[in-house]
DNA sequence: CAGTATCCGGTGCGATACTG
DNA sequence: CAGTATCGCACCGGATACTG
């Protein structure tokens, strides 16, 4: 179940917006990719949210795919439950990508942190950015938006 | 004045949320973007939203700066007011384009549509990608996240 | 530790009516 | 057309207490 963005369902933008637009989901995915965060707690301990909002939210990312929830069981410990993100999940990178450059340049803070991404083993730091489906980088400033049907889009590409 | 997200001013994530997190204002900057819109009966018409609702937002977005307000008279019409997206309002179309593009991919619909972002007079179309600093695209899966102070990350490389 | 149960306040948002 | 003013409510989310 959605949440409550009832309107437009037919806005890719909307639909997602229905699932990640609240205050808190964007904020637990973000700790989850730190890595630091997995345990009900961590996330607890980390974002300083109320434990029955926290509860709420972590079920209905189980229910909408986001995260996937484990029991395990360290050597000699009680079993524990754990969340970790699915693809759809990790998939949100582009979009706290997308949020974390933003606010680096219009909202700049002097102590400011963000998730800064990588690649693995080759410290590459990775950006956000619009690219041809060649590949290319395609400067800021040159784009337009046009309405499109979605089944006419190939994100593949 | 942002509005609530008062925690964790830290995060470049949280301090964008704190402007865009709401349920309409992204909306408002797609509509904006997909260029029909800018005058207040026709981001009415659009999204179906309340117009104190709309005002509100819109008097937020000008306040932020998001939009622009201007009042502007055609040739023999009376005087009209018009808001048109600022630099930092078009910068949204990567945060717009992140979720656009999720949606597509993790909740589609039959009848789905997105804004498409296309380099002007060319009709390239553009997609949202993590690239290195030296311009090439990076395939999805193979990021890392890791917290880093914003100072110490460069965004225009 | 990992939640559930209950209470409650702020407010985002819709509906409606009204103004210049 | 472009809002403002009022009313009302759903609901998100915080605080607290309690359970296995």
């Amino acid at each position: 179940m959605a949440q409550k963005l009832g309107n437009d369902v037919t806005c890719s933008v909307a639909r997602t917006l229905d699932v990640v637009g609240d205050r808190w989901t964007l904020m637990i995915v973000r700790e989850a990719m730190l890595g630091g965060a997995t345990r009900f707690q961590d996330f607890r301990d980390a974002l300083g949210i109320a434990t029955n909002s926290l509860a709420k939210r972590l079920a209905m990312m189980v229910d909408e795919g986001l995260m996937e929830r484990r029991t395990y069981r360290e050597a000699g410990e009680r079993p524990r439950e754990e969340y970790v993100l699915t693809e759809a999940g990790r998939s949100l990178d582009l979009v706290i990508g997308a949020l974390a450059s933003w606010g680096r340049t219009y909202r700049p803070h002097p102590r400011g942190t963000s998730p800064r991404f990588e690649v693995e083993e080759s410290s590459t730091v990775a950006q956000v950015a619009f690219v041809t489906s060649g590949g290319d980088r395609i400067p800021p400033g040159v784009l337009t938006a046009v309405r499109t049907e979605d089944r006419r889009l190939d994100d593949s590409a």
